[in-house]
DNA sequence: CAGTGGATGCTCT
DNA sequence: GAGCATCCACTGT
């Protein structure tokens, strides 16, 4: 069980040793293995112009659930860190199918592996994750995290779908992992 | 494959 | 009224 003080820390310390850890909604998920970091000094950030109704989760106490609706068709999923004032989250952007995985055939409405979880859209329709679970803690039901068990070798890149910011290489991934949004660019 | 554009709704200026 | 932290279908090789 991930506890709450694990998100009391910066976001790009967060972020990396989110990778390979399990999150489960309703039993539904697997090891994450995609990222991105988010923090108000940062233009790309929901949080960067100040509080709003939509993101004040994000400004909220750290271990908490951030989710917001994206191009009016998709949930996004992010998990908010640093101290209680400040505007820092990590963006779930893919994981491993490996729990739960015929409920996420069933939401996707696909069997390929590979086209459950890839995507921060796509991982919140394989996961059940809407704008109903905006501001639920992390460590009670319906979500559970789990620690990894190895040390898996992480990767970094710029993020996806930004144009603020986009060179900053806040996106963290497993390395190698054949369930990712996109590969990473090669350097 | 790569590139393009539409869907769709909410947030903020 | 513009602009999205996206996804998918469709086009043309």
């Amino acid at each position: 069980m991930i506890r709450r003080a694990f998100f009391d820390r910066s976001v790009h310390e967060v972020a990396p040793d989110l990778i390979g850890v399990t999150l489960l909604v309703d039993g539904v998920g697997g090891p994450i293995v995609e990222v991105e970091a988010y923090n108000e000094t940062d233009p790309a950030s929901h949080g960067f112009r100040g509080r709003t109704p939509r993101n004040a989760v994000m400004f909220g106490p750290p271990g908490y659930a951030y989710v917001y609706r994206s191009y009016g068709v998709h949930w996004c999923l992010n998990l908010v860190c640093e101290e209680e004032g400040t505007a820092a989250a990590v963006l779930i952007r893919a994981l491993e199918p490996l729990h739960g995985v015929e409920r996420m055939q069933a939401r996707r409405r696909t069997d390929e592996p590979r086209l459950l979880a890839a995507g921060p859209g796509r991982l919140c329709q394989a996961l059940g994750v809407t704008g109903e679970h905006d501001g639920l803690p992390l460590d009670q039901p319906p979500f559970e995290l789990r620690p990894r068990t190895g040390q898996p070798t992480i990767a970094s890149g710029p993020r996806i779908g930004i144009t603020l910011a986009a060179d900053y290489p806040w996106r963290y991934v497993l390395a190698g992992s054949r369930f990712l949004s996109r590969a990473l660019p090669r350097a």
